[in-house]
DNA sequence: GTCTATATGAAGATAGAC
DNA sequence: GTCTATCTTCATATAGAC
């Protein structure tokens, strides 16, 4: 009698992943570079062998394709976004204060060349990849949106916030285009250009202050 | 003797670009429809040349490379691009009945398939294509944002707007990034996903409501 | 599992006739 | 200018030895 094999059995879900190691990781790690770096169609399995330092077969003995690989890669970084984002929901305080940590938070990680770069390759792919890219929005953008519509809530209930007659989640994704807006146009289309410290302070506090003019309670 | 060659030497701008007739426009055509909808690597010169329907030779006639006949195509967007938006310079009215107009005017056209496919590829091919990706940015957002940004200063002047601490072109931004925000993450991250009249209408509502609610003169 | 070597197909670009 | 036919290169994927 087999025993049972607990990645296979456990659950509902597709595939908990099972953590590789080894040659495996360093052939997903190289993927990661090579995908994030060059897109799907540009990158070519040969970059990955070489920068894994492992051989052609190799990679094609874990990922039986160039598109399962790639799959990996994107899902196994919306994973690591959507636990970077989780710390998020508890976070304490005020509203203002509250808002001025996402705000702050999602300049660092978003706009951060890693953060980009997979906007970037998700946006690329959406046509011809519709679940990854819908993946990425899942984990990334609406998971977001749904941790300030969190925290928005709350305020309303505190008095600290008056939405009139935007509900929470309108109100939560206007202060999240506040917030990457300018970050985000910038950073996909002009690589060369990396904002100061200062210039995401800026833009944080620009999206914080605005969303309270328009929404704070006088 | 040689006669000048108008194109050459006519001007300091590197290309004014002779409008092309019959072959020529076909391949171009047909070229912007397939880096439109695969990108620059995944789409090859055999499905330009067939949707042209012309040979592989004629092609390569005209442009001497794929990459040329790429930038050939992200140019003349870009400038049809910059020519529709020509247009919202001079719309008249109150500040904001014009910023509403604007913000429709944008969420019409950027959120059509058409801008997000360009969209789509700019930004995928920013790493590759640098001078690209700077071209769209600045006659696209930029250039709408410079547009709002001098309807903005006006309604400062006529004391319907009080920007606090920010600039004309922060203010333009911010509004900027409202606008297009959620229309513009949807329409790139779920193709399948097709906004309604109202949504767009809602998006546009929210935008201009949101805007005036902080930067309006009370 | 891992490598070297290779099959197979397709892509970008060109030659040469008309 | 335009076509058909082809060259060359390179990418994905596999065979077979260790």
């Amino acid at each position: 009698m087999k025993k049972a094999d607990a990645t296979l059995s456990s659950g509902t879900r597709p595939e908990p992943p099972p953590p590789p190691t080894g040659k495996e990781l360093a052939v997903l790690t190289a993927a990661r570079e090579v995908f994030l770096t060059h897109g799907f169609s540009a990158a070519t399995t040969d970059m990955i062998q070489r920068a894994a330092g492992v051989s052609k077969a190799t990679v094609y003995a874990y990922y039986p394709t160039k598109q399962a690989l790639f799959t990996a890669v994107i899902e196994g970084k919306c994973a690591e976004h959507m636990k970077s984002l989780r710390a998020l929901r508890s976070v304490p305080g005020g509203i203002h204060a509250v808002l001025s940590e996402l705000a702050g938070a999602y300049l660092e990680f978003a706009v951060a060349p890693e953060g980009l770069a997979l906007f970037r390759v998700s946006a690329a792919e959406a046509p011809r990849f519709p679940e990854l890219a819908r993946t990425f929005y899942e984990n990334g953008p609406e998971a977001f949106c749904e941790i300030v519509a969190e925290h928005v809530e709350r305020g309303v209930q505190n008095r600290e916030l008056e939405l009139g007659d935007a509900s929470a989640q309108e109100a939560a994704r206007l202060f999240f285009s506040l917030v990457r807006g300018q970050a985000q146009m910038e950073g996909v289309l002009l690589p060369d250009r990396n904002p100061s410290r200062a210039q995401k302070k800026r833009w944080a506090d620009l999206a914080v202050g605005t969303f309270f003019a328009a929404f704070g309670r006088r």
